[in-house]
RNA sequence: GCGCUUGUAGCUCAGUUGGAUAGAGCGCUGGAUUCCGGUUCCAGAGGCCGGAGGUUCGAAUCCUCCCAAGCGCGCCA
């Protein structure tokens, strides 16, 4: 099964924690709580992992750090260190101590990747216990937008990343049907069907953004102008014709919610996103539950009526302002239910919460985080992740986009453009916490400009090598002789492909999947450079089947995390 | 005005949680290649890491103050 907990990484760094320990034991001076801390070099001349133990222990040893560097490697060569695992220490620079690996390890790890082949890098399933993401969390009011795909992508992602590192993952999304939205866009799908069984209705016209659009005279002054509610509007006037006239708008807006609903989770569907569960805010009014957080709330003097409303006092939690918690129409804020469900999440025991929230949720969020505090729930393991707003370019300009009246793209439309793949990578290649640049020429361009097909033309490129071999009939040696692999570029990129399960590790932590496509970046670098300056169809049969292994560890590794991105590693292009 | 986030090569962005000479892709300049996929590779130019102080062996990274941008700031979510 999976490898991750035990990361090719974490061997050496144990090994050498160890070893570098039991040295320091018998040196004075040395504090006992002392740890060893390593890193990757930047620069391969620095070898391929490095500690700064000297230069931390200097102060404490009162000596310089190179002296200290040169004792310590010293007493390891003396211990000595197992050369299958290190082959060389080398104290460089201010004081640093660099250790290269034995290639016999190296080569187990290939092995490894070989054996795991789709597990390479997957920590088994529920060894972290649970997680729970909420992501997209639309209101079903219209289609997905650009901006909801970079929630949506990142989302999925995130949980795809935990999953990979032991969480048994649940993708939920949160929605509300009620409130004020949804009566908008229930009045506005009337006001349009009005107007189908009647083309002669009176009408007006409205200023959106600077445009002038003409409506029915009842559309609503902040309705939907979208397309898609005339659809429904017409839809419904060819199955009904005009017998729904004096119905309630609730008709209109449950048959708008319907069809809205569903066309999002075809959307999703083309991103390969599947939820698990969706959590309807209403749920939460049952059982007076949100009302009785309110009453605890002002128990602990965190909740006040003024002005007919009632109030959270957020100024306790360092606001500048207390917000309000329900109108004076006694109507909740989404602050409440957001609480409710926060607590309900906390309450259904999962070990990770993690919400992935737009950069207009950046000052409200701790909010509800300080209430569910308040309220006497351990709120550790609720992580937010917050992104910043995507900006459509095309031919160098910014597209303009106003998300609620007519004019926007929509995430389908731009998945049309692009294709599903281009679209989450675009999504993916860039931390979370950066304004996303979306270049759609560059998108739409199939070539190497284009980071995507970068990655699956490397793919592509070894299942050609594979096919090939077969097509010609070469013949490999039964075992291969990994020996055989002592190229600069065969090297390098063994020791990229094995970094693998400690950046997935990495990203699920920080919740940052943008390290994993920088990463498979380097991979099908390291791999072009392999292919430039080795052959494989023509060498002898051992050379041969020693790097065939290699390339299919790095297809393995590519095709791993392309996956783990939702992206599709293609054997032809 | 206040809060959060951001500011790194011409452009778009990384930067391993405080390490060594700050990197990648694109673009630009110059080269390579009879080949398992030319959707390739190599080299070069290009930087006061927004600015100024501070912390320490060591700062793009941490602290303070400015400057600029994005988002938000009592009954939208």
């Amino acid at each position: 099964m999976g490898s991750s907990f035990h990361t090719f990484l974490f061997f050496m760094q144990s090994y050498l924690t160890s070893q570098l320990l039991r040295v320091l034991s018998e040196m004075e001076g040395v504090p006992v709580d002392f740890k060893p801390e390593f890193e990757q070099p930047a620069s391969t001349e620095h070898g391929d992992l490095a500690s700064n133990a000297p230069l931390k222990l200097a102060r404490f040893l009162k000596r310089a750090p190179r002296q200290i560097a040169e004792d310590l490697s010293e007493r390891l060569r003396a211990l000595p260190l197992d050369p299958d695992r290190i082959k060389t220490i080398e104290v460089a620079g201010p004081g640093f101590l660099n250790f290269r690996y034995g290639t016999a390890y190296l080569f187990s790890g290939l092995e490894k990747i070989l054996s795991e082949g789709s597990n390479f890098g997957r920590a088994e399933r529920g060894s972290k216990g649970t997680a729970i993401v909420e992501f997209v969390s639309a209101n079903p009011t219209g289609p997905l937008t650009v901006g909801h795909g970079r929630n949506a992508v990142l989302g999925d992602t995130i949980a795809n990343l935990l999953s990979w590192t032991g969480f048994d993952v649940t993708r939920e999304y949160y929605f509300n049907d009620a409130g004020r939205q949804m009566r908008t866009l229930g009045q506005s799908v009337k006001a349009r069907y009005l107007a189908a069984v009647d083309p002669d209705i009176s009408t007006k016209t409205i200023d959106s953004d600077g445009e002038l659009i003409t409506v029915p005279e009842c559309f609503p002054d902040d309705g939907y102008l979208g397309e898609y509610i005339q659809h429904v509007a017409s839809e419904l006037f060819e199955k009904h014709g005009d017998s729904l006239v004096s119905s309630d708008s609730a008709i209109f807006k449950d048959a708008a919610e319907k069809r809205i609903f569903e066309e999002i989770k075809t959307t999703l569907g083309r991103l390969g996103i599947r939820m698990d569960s969706y959590f309807n805010e209403k749920d939460l009014y049952e059982d007076n539950k949100v009302w009785e957080i309110v009453e605890s709330l002002r128990e602990l003097d965190l909740a006040y009526d003024s002005e007919g409303a009632v109030w959270l006092r957020t100024k306790k939690f360092g606001k500048e302002k207390d917000t309000v918690l329900v109108k004076s129409t006694g109507e909740p804020t989404y602050r409440l239910p957001d609480i409710g469900y926060h607590i309900d999440k906390i309450s259904r025991g999962f070990d990770l919460i993690v919400d992935v929230f737009g950069a207009d949720h950046i000052a409200t969020y701790p909010d509800v985080v300080n209430a569910v505090k308040a309220l006497g729930h351990n709120t550790d393991s609720i992580d937010v992740v917050i992104y910043q707003f995507v900006t459509l370019v095309r031919k160098g300009k910014p597209v303009k986009m106003s998300t609620r009246k007519a004019q926007y793209v929509t995430l389908d439309e731009l998945m049309d453009e692009v294709s599903e793949d281009v679209t989450r990578f675009f999504f993916l290649m860039r931390s979370a916490n950066t304004h996303l640049e979306f270049d759609l020429d560059l998108a739409r361009e199939a070539s190497d400009t284009n980071p995507v097909f970068y990655l699956q033309y490397a793919h592509a490129r070894i299942c050609s090598i594979i096919r090939k071999a077969k097509e010609v009939g070469f013949t490999f040696s039964q075992e291969a002789d990994f020996k055989l692999l002592t190229h600069d570029s065969e090297e390098a990129l063994l020791k990229e492909l094995l970094l693998f399960p400690d950046v997935i590790r990495r990203a699920a932590e920080s919740r940052e999947p943008h390290r994993i496509s920088n990463y498979l970046r380097e991979v099908a670098s390291q791999f072009t450079q392999f292919y430039g300056q080795c052959r494989i169809i023509g060498e002898t049969p051992d050379l041969a089947s020693a790097r065939m292994d290699l390339a299919r560890a790095s297809k393995n590794v590519l095709r791993n995390g392309l996956s783990v991105l939702g992206i599709s590693a293609p054997e032809k292009m």
